[in-house]
DNA sequence: TAGTGGTCTAGACCACGTG
DNA sequence: ACGTGGTCTAGACCACTAC
């Protein structure tokens, strides 16, 4: 068990992750500057800056030279560049329009629940819906979410976006996704599924889980994602440089 | 276009970096302590201290207090957890053993000669492997090797190993593979890996295409990897933290 | 011009590993 | 006891943004 208060660099970490989970300062503001926070904790810039760049490491806060220091911004840019991972066969990347298929309140199922670290059996939003790329269609989302987190959602919040899902969680309420866990497989592609994507039945898709977390790992978003593997393709990078 | 040396830190890492690209330090030993090379590049510790950080975040050397600061050796324990995105449907994470299927030197086609960056129709190994958890097959990896970067390899250094292909590679070769990319799509079983897998033909399995890289975006190997994809998954895990 | 973050320094003191 | 990396400080000077 690591002591999160043990150095004073980890005391002003925890201090502001508290402060940003506590949603003290929205994403279009700048945190206090750095002599200010060396003054209210009592301690030396250098600590400050050792605190905030362990933030900006893990993509929560921003650093803008004559500016300040923001709270990270769910743009549609950030997106595509941090969390976003698919591409088309021929290596492009861009983001998907979204078509709403179907918006439902349902009960959470035991997996569900346990994923989004709910009580079995709580209100949640299913929601589905169709991305393609240039009218193409190429992925359908099941998209798990709870009521309670987020308290009057309705279809027209999915119907007509122009800003991404995390986008909207972080404008409409304050919430904003850190990070993320995907599990990736492969299975034969169901009727309903098949049809959407414009695929005969049991023709191989990319089938991926995620789940999105906020601060201090609370599960914000549940989601399954079927992907057309034939044109479009995961991708991802390891080991940092 | 940005200056490596525009800062007396980016200045140290660019040397340091270029140092290890040479193979002057051995995974092994510990490199020149940190006043030593204060003084040898006339800047103070703490510049010194943030370029080794940085390689430190970029998983190239590895920090050890009281010891001092290694090139990051690739023990079986380091590639579970940095490399190795393979996990059964339960979520357990561990090394499969691995057989070798056969041993080829064949010429590179034009895809994989530009993806391992040599000269088309150049002389290089072709390795198939089986690769099994608990005696269960489980992956079947195709592995493309440059000859000229691998002089004299041959089907010894497959057979029986007791450490994984990167440790083989930095132990006989003094190269570290440092990072990787890799695409994921979904496929059909052809004959030949469903019956290695002992899978029904056509069955959707994962196919993972993986390009490793050394200091400077050096391409080492390439390999196409089928899993078998009702019993295992990919995971990852996105945006730090 | 004032205020922000960015680089760099020189040094004190602590924690850990090795002899 | 000594050398290593780890934390923390106080301050100089630079680069950028805003007013």
């Amino acid at each position: 068990m690591v002591k999160t208060t043990e150095f004073a660099y980890k005391r002003v970490k925890y201090a502001l992750t508290e402060l940003l989970r506590q949603n003290k300062w929205r994403h279009n503001q700048a945190i206090p500057s750095e002599p200010i926070l060396a003054s209210r904790y009592q301690v030396s810039i250098g600590t400050i800056r050792r605190a905030i760049n362990e933030l900006v490491a893990e993509n929560i806060l921003v650093r803008e030279q004559g500016r300040g220091t923001f709270v990270v911004s769910h743009t549609p840019d950030y997106m595509l560049n941090v969390f976003f991972r698919i591409e088309s066969s021929e290596g492009v990347r861009e983001l998907p329009n979204s078509k709403l298929l179907s918006f439902e309140k349902i009960r959470a199922s035991k997996v569900i629940s346990k994923k989004l670290a709910i009580k079995p059996y709580e209100k949640i939003y299913r929601v589905k819906t169709l991305l393609s790329f240039r009218n193409q269609p190429a992925i359908v989302d099941e998209i798990y979410l709870s009521e309670k987190m987020f308290p009057n959602l309705s279809e027209s919040f999915f119907s007509d976006r122009n800003e991404t899902l995390y986008g909207l969680f972080q404008r409409v309420y304050g919430i904003t996704v850190l990070n993320i866990s995907e599990t990736i497989e492969a299975i034969p592609g169901n009727q309903y599924i098949s049809k959407l994507l414009k695929l005969k039945i049991n023709l191989p898709l990319l089938c991926v889980n995620r789940v999105a977390y906020a601060y201090k790992g609370k599960p914000v978003d549940m989601r399954i994602r079927y992907i057309h593997s034939s044109k479009y393709r995961y991708f991802n990078n390891l080991g940092g440089g």
